[in-house]
DNA sequence: TCCTTAGTTCAATGATCGTTGAACAAATGA
DNA sequence: TCATTTGTTCAACGATCATTGAACTAAGGA
């Protein structure tokens, strides 16, 4: 069950608004937050964004919005579980993270069909 | 007291998140926006702007705001007045604008000092 | 009329962006 | 052990970005 080096995460003083918004500037990255915000506290795969773009278009995504401060990755195994920093944008920037969710939720991705809401088959977090 | 031709704005429907976060993904552009919400109902005219960058580029991203439907530009003699689109963005996005000025109020821009807060010489717009 | 103010246009530049496919690495599972 | 699953790295590509300086336009004021 070996525990793998962390990925490089900025801490929460480190993000900046700026940083931020460019990461969040981009239709996919935009998406990929959408679905996040449908599991908040239990996170995603990289391998569940693959309707949205390729898997090397993902990675560079997900680099993308880990380098900003926006997500949290976690190597577990041979994947990565993906989470919204959810309390560190909310104290960073109080109500921000909620308007854009909300103002996500009728964004259309093509590509995207709403589809099952399981919460995928990755094993749930042990708390 | 010839009216100019208008330059061309997004209507309110046609402003979609992803234009508008990357329009402020810039520290340029958000300081620009941090000034604005400074003179709301008044505006600013773009050499009010000159602290942030050379004309040349204070037209480029006065034009990036105005494209992503951020903010209206008017033109009145030789200037260009200058506000932000807070009706409409709020109705789009809500909470969306506030939660971002008030995570620029403390944004320190270099360049920029906390300066004389003089509503402009502009005429003050006929109500 | 001529000058000044305010802002735009243009071409050029170097930098960063988002995508692709091929090759790779690491953990898992049969 | 060997194959599969999951994701990364790399080089390459065209596209867009942000900035510059020089030349320009348009409106006002002396």
């Amino acid at each position: 069950m070996s525990t793998q080096p962390p990925l490089p995460h900025p801490d929460t003083d480190q993000i900046t608004l700026p940083n931020v918004l460019t990461a969040l500037g981009d239709t996919t990255r935009l998406a990929i937050i959408g679905h996040l915000s449908r599991c908040e506290g239990i996170g995603m795969t990289c391998g569940q964004f693959t309707d949205l773009a390729s898997k090397t278009s993902i990675t560079y995504h997900v680099s993308k919005l880990r380098e900003a401060g926006v997500v949290n990755v976690t190597p577990e195994g041979t994947r990565r579980r993906v989470t919204l920093r959810r309390e560190d944008l909310d104290q960073r920037f109080p109500g921000f993270l909620d308007s854009i969710i909300a103002s996500t939720a009728d964004l259309h991705i093509d590509g995207f069909e709403e589809e099952t809401n399981e919460p995928a088959d990755l094993p749930r977090r042990d708390p």
